[in-house]
DNA sequence: CGGTCTTTCCCCCACATGGGGGAAGAAAAA
DNA sequence: TTTTTCTTCCCCCATGTGGGGGAAAGACCG
């Protein structure tokens, strides 16, 4: 008998797990050797588990997000494999996840069958890719890289938060005149007119979570 | 033998769907006797299926809403109960889908013994609830309920899609007057200072998604 | 029928915002 | 070293925005 493929499962929604469970381990070829409902955990048991695939969500509420916990298991072990398993087709996050280390994104609306044939492509150090997954790739790789720097990017965050210039140069002990040119140039390099536009931006490109965000 | 529970399984996931399927499965009093990733589709078949319970994710992309799907089953059927499955806790959602009709509300991180639970208590017609989504229901209660009129929540929409007063105006075919007095309606009743909040006010509440809005 | 709500539009005014420019020090890159 | 970038702050000014008021027409409800 052939070794099974090793996988771990890594979901904030316990439901999802335990389906997950349930249907790759109808397959003989494979073995849910572990689960756990967040990065910390999975670093945590990694070494223990030694899986061959990792199926991951992404979105993982509380402390390490998915990308960062992509990063941190490949320092760890390389030949674990891991797949992003999430919801969104979110492009700047799928560059994200590849750059991370990942060899594989399914999108949770996916086939069944093509989650198993990424497992199955992982293990062999191989790497499947959906039609919808490649094309966000590629308009991706042809937007404009902007980069904003980390000042523009904590004046974005907090624009996100529905504050003022003025309230955010208080928060960021800065002159309101300060607040002015960042925001300034956060729409000039994003291409944008309004402050409103850019929440919209920072919400999509996932520099905040509406989580976050109190009202 | 006892007639087993029919389920039906809605959400846009074909992943989760599977899983779901496998793991209801593996219970002897359940049968999942149909499935669909739509509204729409689960509304041409819910004559057919005839289940006792539906199962349902919130968030389905395109077409109509979890909210209004459960409102039109309920129209078609008084037999099958209604279980929304989402990950949200968001408080205006859980009273949104109990006056809608559903008699249950699990929360994907939820423990999968818990969705079992609620599925057998609602094909008893009783009604389970987690303590977190119990929680949501006491603070929305005790929330004041500030009902937007039809115009004000297509200003909002419009507002989210982070358009000026003016091209609200042009969009809506009014003048910008008009817009204005809308605007200042919609934050008075929302409480709130800025069209920025009133953007994350929109996003958080559902009025209108991400995905609908392009930069 | 009178009251409330909605929708439309107008007035005023203070302040916030966006776009243009410049300047100076620090830090990083060429 | 020079150059560039980042960060900080200032000027100006046109426009957008938020808060206050009012008014008129239609709908809906008791």
């Amino acid at each position: 008998m052939i070794e099974r493929i090793r996988v771990v499962l890594v979901d904030d929604h316990h439901v999802v797990r335990q389906g997950l469970r349930t249907y790759l381990e109808s397959f003989p070829d494979l073995e849910v050797v572990g689960e756990s409902s967040s990065g910390e955990e999975v670093l945590r048991h990694i070494e223990q588990w030694l899986p061959d695939v990792v199926v991951m969500d992404l979105l993982m509420p509380g402390g390490i997000d998915g990308v960062e916990t992509i990063r941190r298991i490949r320092q760890v072990t390389t030949h674990t494999q891991i797949i992003a398993l999430t919801s969104y087709t979110d492009d700047a996050r799928v560059i994200a996840v590849l750059r991370a280390g990942a060899v594989g994104y399914v999108r949770k609306d996916a086939a069944p069958d093509v989650l198993l044939a990424s497992i199955r492509a992982a293990a062999h150090g191989q790497s499947l890719f959906d039609p919808p997954v490649v094309g966000a790739v590629v308009q991706e790789l042809s937007r404009p890289d902007v980069a904003l720097s980390e000042r523009e990017q904590e004046v974005l965050r907090q624009l996100a938060l529905g504050h003022t210039n003025r309230e955010i140069a208080e928060a960021m002990m800065v002159s309101p005149e300060t607040v002015k040119t960042h925001v300034g140039n956060i729409l000039a390099k994003l291409q944008l007119t309004h402050r409103t536009q850019a929440v919209i931006y920072a919400l999509k490109c996932g520099l905040i979570s509406l989580d976050d965000i109190e009202l």
